[in-house]
DNA sequence: TGTGTGAATATTGCCGACAGATGAGCCTAC
DNA sequence: GTAGGCTCATCTGTCGGCAATATTCACACA
């Protein structure tokens, strides 16, 4: 136990994580940045070279990537960056709407006895909104709507909703719709001020917020579809 | 094109699905019927070699029952049975409970068109209750709810509730809680009448019918914990 | 020119084997 | 008698290879 398990970023060689967990990482990353695009079929073995590694964990990494939605497998077939538009995002907010209006429920007593972890996370947001610094506003308006499910203390309620994949959606939602996230800083803190202040009509305040992601995600995509 | 691809039950040689399906759902019915005790630990080789097939499908098949809850994996020491209890019912079923809300909003306008499938299911739970057959009531009392959710049509929606993997915790629920089932169909014959004349109450019904289990499950085990 | 057929290729799914990590048991030193 | 360290057995995580399957392409035929 001498050594120091720390991974300091070292992108040039794999560090000492499970592998297929940095695979992971890698190719979410690589659907995100437009490496990958819709449609485009994703080979097993190309990718295992690529990476120097075996064909094995790229497999177990697909398979996360399928549950997350973010990949389509067919047996036999093999796997293509699912094309993704303004259709899924309609279906996943009702989903995570209906998720976080339970979590604002279980976590109301928790959380209006200290909303600090939220208030935390509305300034992180106000202030990257402020410096127009757009993947620290996407990393802050998701932490804060985790922190509310967290706060209900229900695993599986949170497994659940990270389920959805919230973060990658949310980045894609800006990249592929060009979705605004300016205004949500305000939201954030009315729902705030709205736990700490024990009002019991925070769920649908929360639901109606995510719900309003949708909105602007249709929105920005103006008549399309 | 000429060829049925029928599977017609051939359980003496594994049959023509993706091996690890099948693997799956071998260990699936292991786990329910009690061959293997909670905390018990699982070793990939000892299946692989009981099944007479290789690791890496075995280990496809577990991670997936991982996502379901039903083991707990830790890196480089391997997958436990998880051991569930009243715990993680009163964990579950608010979030059944908040999905199925979300459901039955998307899904009331169809369901009052034509609510000929929650019959269906209603009749047979029925017959099934009169029977006194469990593994039947079990079936389609999940059926019951699975058709709400698909008749929401959102397959994001209908993805996570499965995800949830209802029958299963349901089955798990009877068989190591002793919960009891029965009156559950009134229940599901009073909410098909709901559905039917489009009750703008039919959402909360359906919550808390769900939510009413969890009360089932903690009553039957009747002060444990 | 359009269409069915078959070989060639590409890719998945699976296998058996090995390297590294983990935990148990024994052995030694104090 | 006990704490610490060493050895060994077991198991996971990974690898490279092979067989089965799907897809592509060329070609013959109508």
């Amino acid at each position: 136990m001498v050594d120091l398990p720390q991974l300091p970023d070292d992108p040039s060689k794999l560090a000492r994580e499970p592998l297929r967990e940095q695979i992971r990482q890698v190719l979410v990353e690589g659907l995100l940045s437009g490496r990958w695009q819709p449609g485009e079929r994703i080979v097993e073995r190309r990718i295992a070279t690529e990476l120097k590694v075996s064909q094995a964990p790229v497999r177990e990494a697909l398979r996360e990537l399928e549950t997350l939605r973010l990949i389509e497998t067919v047996p036999n077939k093999g796997a293509r960056v699912r094309a993704f538009g303004v259709q899924d995002m309609a279906e996943i907010y009702p989903v995570r709407a209906g998720l976080e209006l339970v979590a604002a429920q279980l976590a109301a007593p928790r959380l209006a006895a200290d909303p600090s972890a939220l208030e935390r996370e509305v300034e992180a947001l106000q202030a990257a909104t402020a410096r127009g610094d757009v993947s620290e506003q996407i990393r802050h308006s998701v932490e804060f709507h985790r922190e509310v499910v967290r706060a209900a203390d229900n695993s599986v309620l949170l497994h659940t909703w990270e389920s959805l994949g919230v973060e990658v959606w949310t980045a894609l939602s800006v990249r592929w719709l060009n979705m605004e996230l300016h205004a949500k800083a305000a939201d954030h803190a009315q729902i705030t001020r709205a736990f700490r202040e024990g009002d019991p009509a925070v769920g649908q305040m929360l639901s109606d917020h995510v719900l309003n992601y949708v909105e602007a995600a249709l929105k920005s995509h103006e008549g399309a579809r």
